[in-house]
DNA sequence: TTTATTTTTCAAAATATTTTGAAAATTCAA
DNA sequence: TTGAATTTTCAAAATATTTTGAAAAATAAA
């Protein structure tokens, strides 16, 4: 296979993957192309490579940025701001993980803190089983809420060697 | 707070989270109205209770069938075909995990496996940069490949007490 | 200053997804 | 069998999301 193709299908697959999980096709475009980019890319040069007009360009590169996976950067001597994505992969998968940490897990667990206080008899089986429901979820929402805030502090050598030790 | 506004709140907070998620509004309501319901419920309950259209009550519960996360119940002397869900959240999350892993990441991985093979010589950095970029979300979906497996065949007595054991 | 270049905004258009509801198919009791 | 109850299907309608592109705003060189 040659480069160009692998690009278009790495490019291709990466938007059809993001939107599974929430993410915009171009967005998630957008940040494939700049991963496998060697050089700083421009608006323009992205315009250009995944065939998408200003706008859409424009709102999903500075999407990208509020996430942390791209920066600005400044050539000198140009006028133009141009584009990097962050190479690191495992820096990426933190980033992500804190942003939809904060974004949904934490929302979801503040309301839950709330449901479990629901009023009425818990020999209802109505009220028990809703009640019992609600704190299950709220259990496993902590533990996973504390796992990946250890997962965000952990560097990466540290995490895939305990990993691979842990689960063997 | 009262039982009725506890389940309207979790049930719009679930499917609003559910579309973080790739899943369907309605789908994640359906859910979770099943979650927090002590008996099974019909077609027509749901129907009832969401406010939503026969076709699209049915189309999202079997959708929900095939996730494994519903089961079809028979109550002895009725016609109708009564519904639960698996309460046990910890096998929800196994569940989930495997249809997502086969759905999403083991594609994933068989197409990076494709793309690492890129012809061209690596002493270009257009190159180098493409073929690290890939090799290393390789690597790490690799990882997360077999630490999910087991997170798929862990007990969750054992596999949160490690957890906990292990981050702490 | 001006002026040319670049970035941002946003209403309208294009696309994509979800929902509806009526008709067809299926199921099961009589 | 028949026929009433129930489930499934699916084209059309309703909604929601994404994309466009031209105009406005911002930026920096002349």
């Amino acid at each position: 296979m040659k480069l160009s193709e692998g690009k278009q299908q790495f490019i291709s697959s990466w938007g059809a993957f993001g939107t599974h999980w929430g993410i915009n096709r171009t967005m998630a475009q957008i940040h494939a192309l700049l991963l496998v980019s060697a050089d700083p890319l421009s608006q323009d040069n992205i315009m250009d490579e995944l065939n998408i007009s200003r706008g859409n360009a424009n709102m999903n590169i500075r999407e990208l940025i509020n996430w942390g996976l791209v920066e600005r950067v400044i050539l000198t001597g140009e006028r133009k701001e141009y584009f990097v994505a962050e190479k690191d992969i495992w820096k990426v998968v933190r980033q992500i993980i804190k942003e939809r940490k904060k974004r949904e897990l934490e929302p979801m667990l503040k309301l839950l803190n709330q449901l479990v206080e629901v009023e009425g008899d818990k020999r209802d089986k109505n009220v028990k089983t809703f009640v019992d429901t609600v704190s299950n979820i709220k259990k496993l929402g902590q533990q996973a809420d504390k796992t990946l805030d250890l997962m965000i502090r952990a560097e990466e050598n540290w995490f895939l060697a305990s990993l691979s030790k842990f689960f063997k």
